[in-house]
DNA sequence: TTGTATGCGTTATCAC
DNA sequence: GTGATAACGCATACAA
């Protein structure tokens, strides 16, 4: 071995050609003879080179087939919900045809010197759940050029978004409840911001809440305007047990409808309920949002709010790649479809 | 706004300082008059300058920051496993403090141009449950020096491994079982080996198997030689819940002790357990593996081996830290930990 | 503490 | 099809 790694023109030098056409050999931008090309890869193998350096080739081309995805919360929390799993799946595929792998990146870097989106390498960011926190390497990231999308998230002027029509999606479940006969609902919601301890939300909470929770909160109200909301710590079955216990806590006010703000949190109150000697749906209804899998849940089929998931991840791949083209790009407001499970049937004839 | 983005060099230009002078601005390496330091950042921002461009600094420094991890499995599936969740958030920590961010990549590249190993800029990497499709890759990104770590695998000689003891660990549930009169056991397995379909396991799908399925089988066979062994498709409650459902389909030859070879797929052994009517663990017995918490599983605690899942993770990156700096690393054997729950007793009087 | 001079390894451009 | 050349934007060794 020799002291130092081969480049590319040391091969190209072996093999008898200039640097530009092994360079080609290797991008295959261009036609090279079949006997030329493989001279090179002979000089090439010779010289245990490997094919030409990323860093280098990222410079030069100004690209460098990554694309960031800043989390708003702990990456280890992020993977737990299985909606951001599904986004990171479409996300993953929109983007692979562009030659990008995902570098993940939190918005608030747990240690001093941790990649950010000024530091880190990255051709285009896509931001999730993103808080206030990072304005500043947003500005910094805009002012490069960087091409940025934001799910569920307010990023500022000039940033595509991809939202849900998530009030509206809400509604519309409360309102299947209503037609059921139910007179009044609970609602069982995500954390209204970070940091949130499991509890009763006030009106100044619900407020300054999460685009999120505020928006199907707003959803439930349209149709209950006076329905309590219960703000869970996150999203998982075993918060909405713990959510769950608390509504059904007292026999005088038990509801009969439920309104959750995810599918695992109904999933939750769904087994609280069961712990309670409550039937599900006869004695209480509960609603989900998503339209996840729940693992272990059957044989119940939540009635719930299908979001495409996968769909959102693989637009924001998209909009980054048309942008990262030159093109402008809107945003998109994408639509939950209801689906109507067994979970929910009419209210039981005593209010209890 | 100029017809060309400012460069370090611009912006040492504007301040009247050199260019060496602006990069020890943004870098730091070394000291710097406060009044120079100014007039740097204020001609920045005159120029509309954030700060130096991360592909040319990795280029000139070799580095960038970018640890890859390499998924021998779908994305989406892998993050719905809590011990890779767990790992991930060991790994990501240890990494931290390297400045280095985690890229994530498949070992089966999805579109002809989808970055591997050897086209992304990475620093290091780390293998997880990777298959022997990748080893031209590996051979690449090893002569190229760049540090390899592999969980729960082998890559071949020379890569460092973190493993798990999991056939000894296995043997402690089984011996468990066996210490509370359980005279025979059946288990339900991880997947012998991508692309198995859900059913039992002929001794010849347990030899070829992946490591981890078949050391864990082993281990259960070093106390029961003759178990059968039901493979899942995957690691999930809904599997467990099927497969449960073929062990406790004919009430003839109900097993009394089924060792599940994770925490996932005991929770859906439990639930088909009661599904049909016996109790757990009165009527037949649990054990899971991992010792993860299980979102709704309560109030049941699984019996089960406790491992070290996120300080695998972080052992990764202490590991690819080390080679990084010039040191030489071994491998790693992790230990799991038998912690008895409420899901095994005593096996019942009369055997059904 | 600041400045000077190089080179990191490629690839785009253009001429041949 | 192939070759010569010039950047890409920066950080470092070393001199001042």
């Amino acid at each position: 071995m020799s002291t130092r790694r081969a480049t590319i023109a040391d091969v190209a030098r072996e093999a008898g050609v200039a640097p530009s056409t092994a360079s080609v050999v290797y991008s295959g931008k261009a036609a090279v003879a079949d006997a030329t090309r493989a001279r090179v890869l002979e000089a090439a193998a010779r010289l245990g080179y490997t094919g030409p350096d990323p860093r280098a080739a990222s410079l030069r081309r100004g690209r460098s087939g990554i694309v960031g995805v800043v989390f708003g919360e702990h990456l280890g929390r992020a993977f737990l919900d299985p909606v951001k799993t599904l986004m990171m799946d479409g996300l993953a595929e929109a983007v692979a045809p562009l030659g990008a792998g995902l570098l993940l990146l939190r918005d608030e870097p747990a240690a001093a010197d941790a990649p950010t989106l000024t530091t880190a390498p990255v051709d285009a960011a896509v931001l999730i759940n993103c808080s206030a926190r990072l304005r500043g390497s947003l500005a910094a990231a805009r002012a490069r050029g960087i091409p940025l999308v934001v799910v569920e998230g307010d990023a500022g002027e000039g940033v595509p978004r991809i939202d849900l029509d998530n009030r509206e999606a809400q509604r519309q479940a409360a309102s299947h409840l209503r037609g059921l006969g139910h007179e009044s609902a609970v609602t069982v919601t995500l954390p209204p911001h970070a940091g949130w301890r499991r509890g009763w939300m006030s009106d100044d909470d619900a407020s300054a809440a999460f685009n999120v929770t505020r928006d199907r909160l707003a959803g439930v109200r349209d149709v209950y305007p006076r329905a309590p909301a219960f703000a869970a710590e996150t999203t998982s079955i075993d918060e909405g047990v713990a959510a769950g216990r608390v509504l059904f806590a007292g026999p005088a006010a038990r509801p009969t409808a439920v309104i959750a703000q995810s599918d695992l949190l109904a999933a939750g109150v769904i087994r609280a309920a069961e712990e309670a000697g409550l039937r599900v749906p006869a004695d209480v209804s509960v609603t989900g949002f998503d339209g996840i899998v729940v693992d272990g849940l059957a044989p119940y089929r939540l009635t719930t709010l299908v979001q495409p998931a996968a769909e959102k991840g693989r637009a924001a791949g998209v909009i980054v790649s048309t942008m990262l083209e030159g093109g402008t790009a809107a945003g998109i407001l994408f639509t939950c479809a209801f689906r109507e499970g067994n979970t929910t049937a009419v209210a039981p004839r005593s209010p209890r």
